[in-house]
DNA sequence: ATGGTGGTGGAACCA
């Protein structure tokens, strides 16, 4: 039994989680991660993996839906779920992100409300060259996509790698990084919009309150992940009744370095709708 | 502390 996620009655226990190749994760233990933890929504991001793989290791108990990216072991989302979707869509904007497997949308009917969640995958960028291009088109068309979402559902929810740390608390080394992909003013000003006029929750934020971090990434390499020289660049963002009704939000590092099974660690919120 | 490592695919490229 893990204390920490004990599940409240009637609650929607949604995660995301980068996993960096699903078949290296799954290698790396994630099923038993995922397995008792009784996750409703499992988001997932940087699948890397062709369509049957991901059926095959995410199991019959889920209704998956998956967007490959055209290009083989690149990028790929997906959302698996224990009750089906009523509707799901591929893609965003126009055509020239339909088949870069970075974004996935599906409705559930709960009842009581339609939720409409997203699973997205922000492009990791880099200054000066074409990969941060695109990286702003993806977030234009986030910003015109987003107010369209709450227009049908009663409650939307977008979560994944955004790949964007919004304020000095989301990254331990912001001094260093201030020129970086990742944490350009540019970059941070898209989500300024997202959790300001357009009206979005940071759910992890809103229930941690202003304190640095948590941290949701390290990088592979030297001492990053046992410092805590982390970046929080996974999110849940969403519309607001729906993020009142968040009861908490845990980002599930690993206990030590050899046990993660990412490079990134698992966000998992639970609502009380 | 954004690659000094790691994943995919089977070299080179991505993150």
């Amino acid at each position: 039994m893990i204390p920490a996620l004990e599940k409240a009655p009637n609650s929607l226990r949604v995660a995301t989680v980068n996993v960096n190749g699903l078949r290296a994760a799954y290698k790396r233990g994630m099923a038993e991660w995922l397995a008792p933890r009784d996750v409703d929504i499992l988001c997932l991001q940087e699948v890397r993996a062709p369509d049957a793989v991901v059926h095959e290791l995410l199991g019959d108990e889920w209704h998956i839906l998956h967007a490959e990216a055209e290009a083989k072991g690149r990028a790929g989302v997906a959302i698996a779920s224990r009750r089906r979707p009523v509707a799901t869509r591929v893609g965003i904007g126009d055509d020239y992100f339909a088949t870069t497997g970075r974004w996935v949308e599906a409705d559930y009917d709960l009842g009581r409300s339609l939720l409409t969640v997203v699973s997205a995958y922000v492009h990791s960028g880099s200054v000066g060259t074409p990969k941060q291009d695109d990286k702003y088109r993806f977030l234009d068309v986030m910003l015109k996509r987003l107010p369209d979402l709450r227009v049908v559902a009663d409650h939307a929810l977008v979560v994944g790698d955004l790949n964007v740390g919004h304020t000095t608390l989301d990254i331990r080394n912001w001094k260093g990084n201030v020129k970086r992909a990742g944490f350009l003013p540019e970059e941070r000003a898209y989500f300024d919009r997202f959790f300001g006029d357009l009206g979005w929750v940071d759910v992890a934020r809103s229930l941690a309150g202003d304190v640095d971090g948590p941290y949701t990434w390290w990088s592979w390499r030297g001492q990053a992940f046992d410092n805590d020289t982390g970046w929080r660049i996974d999110y849940q963002m969403a519309t607001p009744d729906l993020a009142a009704a968040a009861r908490t939000a845990v980002v599930d590092r690993a206990p030590s370095w050899d046990t993660r099974f990412s490079d990134h660690a698992p966000l998992v919120v639970d609502y009380q709708l």
